[in-house]
DNA sequence: TAGAAGTTTCGAACATCGTTCGGAGAAAGT
DNA sequence: ACTTTCTCCGAACGATGTTCGAAACTTCTA
């Protein structure tokens, strides 16, 4: 079972890509679903053109308005950006607590094996979304304290998985994490849709235990 | 002696820098001279704005000329991001060749510590041309036909070496490159300046050499 | 229910961007 | 000296993110 570890910064409950806290009064949910609408538009938007091919008149066009009515909703371009920065992490975040979850009493190298490919295929299964979060390729774009808070966050996450299963040696959580995003970003940059490089993972895993001295 | 192989359409010997074949004509050096100048320019600019921070008016201005002025070099800003992008492949390439010769005879786990140490240092001493070399973010920029075959031949020099230390294992090299990039990656985007991963690539190196059953 | 307060929408406009066009001026070739 | 070629740049086009202010709509309060 893994307790409240949840309550720190903002955005307490997993409420699933809200960034404010559940509102109460009518209109503050009926402005809280604009935002997901136009949250959600802005990724079909870079997906379809890129991250950085996104336009705030082709956005408002398709949730029905025009672009400076989006400055209602976001303080600007990047505020968007950032917001879908906190939902990957979130969604990120809660895939990891999920399959934790899931796994119960599993073996060290086990643990290790999935955390690994949860990482891996929540990366592939979206590239733009991936760049967003790992890559920082925007040039304007930095993302805000709390936004970055919930990255650090999973990086903790990632740490504590680790240091359960016996990896305590920083180096070797450096080199661990080296390696995951070392075949992700292949898979996604030379291999798109294919499996070139996730069918290395768990030998890549397994490689690494060996050298961390970790048990079957 | 390089006689006159000018007249087929470019870039045909090593000639350091320049995309175009060696000129001839006073006109022509003059014409080249400025284009190096261009992109030297672009290079700083892109080291103080991000890649995708690179204005032409401000290009321009630092070369002294207009906007306008630069479309009699180059057909477009992405015909720039491209010229930047075979230099930093030929860069590669020269450094590859150059280490390659100064090595000599070498145990085969040298040759694949300094391949991989000689692609580590030279990605980290310029994240921006990194960036262009190796990660897809430019959202309309896509390499010409000639600079991506300057990438393609950098990767054969690269199978090469793995070849010539007895990996010839396809999943090997697939797994050599992540690995190198993954350490590559993390350097920059989490520890730019400093050598929190660069001191793990001899012990990743080793690691990978052990697994491929090389002898050392 | 009437009016005040707050919120949302959008046309117009600004600065900046990459890019095109056309003409002026310089350089090169004959 | 004439012609051809090349270089440079002001003006302008369409697109971008963003601001402003005035309408229109919604919500709260007397």
């Amino acid at each position: 079972m893994i307790e409240n570890l949840v309550t720190t910064t903002d955005a307490s409950t997993t409420d699933a890509g809200t960034t404010d806290s559940v509102p109460v009064r009518a209109i503050d949910r009926r402005r809280a679903q604009t935002r997901r609408e136009i949250l959600e538009a802005a990724w079909e938007l870079c997906r379809e053109h890129g991250l950085a091919g996104l336009s705030l008149r082709e956005l408002g066009e398709r949730v029905g308005m025009r672009a400076p009515s989006l400055y209602s909703y976001f303080d600007s371009k990047d505020a968007i950006y950032d917001a879908m920065f906190a939902e990957g992490q979130r969604a990120l975040r809660d895939r990891y607590l999920q399959v934790t979850a899931a796994l119960g009493d599993v073996p060290v190298r086990g643990l290790l094996r999935s955390g690994a490919r949860t990482f891996f295929e929540f990366c592939v299964a979206d590239p733009v979304r991936y760049q967003l979060m790992f890559q920082r390729t925007l040039p304007t774009f930095e993302p805000s304290a709390e936004s970055y808070a919930l990255a650090v966050e999973n990086l903790a996450i990632l740490a504590t998985t680790l240091e359960r299963a016996g990896v305590t040696d920083p180096r070797h959580v450096d080199l661990f994490t080296a390696v995951a995003t070392g075949l992700t970003d292949q898979q996604i940059s030379n291999d798109p849709g294919g499996d070139r490089w996730a069918r290395l993972l768990d030998d890549a895993v397994e490689l690494l235990c060996d050298h961390f001295g970790l048990p079957y």
